[in-house]
DNA sequence: GGGCCTGCGG
DNA sequence: CCGCAGGCCC
């Protein structure tokens, strides 16, 4: 049997939210080491990771490996109906065809459970390469969300060039095209602003917009975001929650990524 | 060359947001006396003036008279893409065949650039007589905009008889009619909320509030607005932007401007 | 039902 | 000034 607590339920909440609106059905993957999911988006373009450590539970038992499929929608659903403070806990039978989310009150006022049923997904658990990537960007996870969406306004694909000392974001379209740059640095009082480059090599590759406003859903998981890349490599987009786990995005770049001629 | 520095960018997007609804296209006209444009809205029948002059700003360049043509819209999108308190600079060559804006956020840890198209635009220029008018109000201009919002709900037109002591908003329509009066009256402590009156002589003009009420987008950018009027002559409805200067509205009175019958 | 915009709270 | 929530529009 399995069954989780999370005293922090609102962040399972946060997940099925920055996912859903690329997955539709997916297998929740559980554990020993923890809760995952992996997925190809709906139209197979981009790639969602996600993490939950056992040790980042309150409390968290895995007898066998269990393969849950659900409609992230339905899931999402029922995680609506959580309180925002409430505790949450998970469980599933072994060889049951349903998974129960329970909420929990802080005073235990309130005490919600709720059933979903499960569905048989194929899925093709595909390797993902530990790499060492030429550039990686932390930065606030707000200011990319927001410049993602600012683009979004003037074009369709972005061209992220990163070097020493900043990372670009560029676009056009047919009204005009648009720069916007952010330069490293950090605040020791506010590490949440900080802008931190790690650059073996110089890196600028082109990404569909939607695909990165989509992953930028997942904003409210953590104040910074993670964004990796290797020429003609997928970038990684990763949220981290702290002691948790995390979400990672996978994108492929467009061919032609050394400039946007804007003749695509 | 043109180029101009804004501190306060945030007051361009502003004027942007309160004539993108009246005005598809139009001439930002750059002279060494400063930024203005002048157009009807797209039905004819209002006509828009606005002008930020050239001391108004932070640093101003303007080698020779420059007329650039822009879609508001685009323009508009632009600017939304600006940090609230980013500092603005608009550039564009003699001879370029777009404009360029420049976002500087407070610290300069991001920069943004914005290119957009030109276009040809013909505009007739309308010479706007410079008139003694027989009553002007100046008011808060929330006030202004709630009330021609509110008679909206009532009637199409509005009288405005401007007396002595007050200024009169009258409608009327299908399910009733109404009135608001304004009492002239000044404080000292708020400014921004005085009512002030300067009749040569008594006034009442129609006028349809759909435009009005496109005026009232201004709001945002004075605490105040002031209402011109002459008998058959078109009201100017003004927002000031102190140290930079203004917009006014323009908008023919409905003839029969005595009375509102209720038969129109 | 989803996205955008406005208003309110931290 | 930014983030979150609710309401309105598409």
């Amino acid at each position: 049997m399995f069954e989780a607590r999370l005293t922090q339920g609102v962040l399972l909440r946060k997940l099925l939210d920055s996912m859903k609106d690329l997955v539709q059905d997916a297998n929740f993957d559980c554990s020993s080491t923890g809760f995952a999911l992996q997925a190809m988006d709906s139209s197979h373009v981009s790639l969602i990771h996600m993490q939950l450590r056992s040790d980042g539970f309150d409390h968290f038992r895995c007898d066998r490996n269990l393969s849950m499929g659900v409609s992230l929608n339905n899931m999402a659903k029922i995680l609506k109906c959580m309180g925002n403070d409430d505790v949450l806990t998970m469980k599933a039978e072994d060889q049951g065809d349903s998974v129960t989310f329970m909420f929990e009150s802080a005073n235990q006022e309130r005490i919600s459970d709720f059933e979903l049923k499960l569905m048989d997904i194929d899925s093709e658990q595909l390797g993902i390469p530990d790499t060492d990537y030429s550039a990686t960007v932390k930065m606030p996870s707000s200011e990319f969300a927001r410049i993602c969406k600012d683009l979004s306004t003037i074009g369709d694909t972005v061209l992220i060039a990163v070097t020493k000392d900043g990372v670009r974001f560029s676009t056009n379209g047919d009204i005009g095209s648009a720069n916007v740059t952010v330069r490293s640095h950090s605040n020791v009082d506010k590490p949440e602003e900080q802008v931190v480059i790690d650059m073996q090599e110089p890196v600028a590759l082109t990404f569909a917009l939607r695909y990165l406003n989509s992953f930028a859903k997942a904003t409210p998981l953590s104040n910074q975001v993670i964004i990796s890349m290797s020429k003609e490599l997928p970038v990684v987009v990763q949220y981290r929650m702290e002691d948790m786990g995390q979400i990672s995005y996978y994108l492929a770049p467009k061919i032609e990524d050394e400039e946007m001629d804007g003749d695509e």
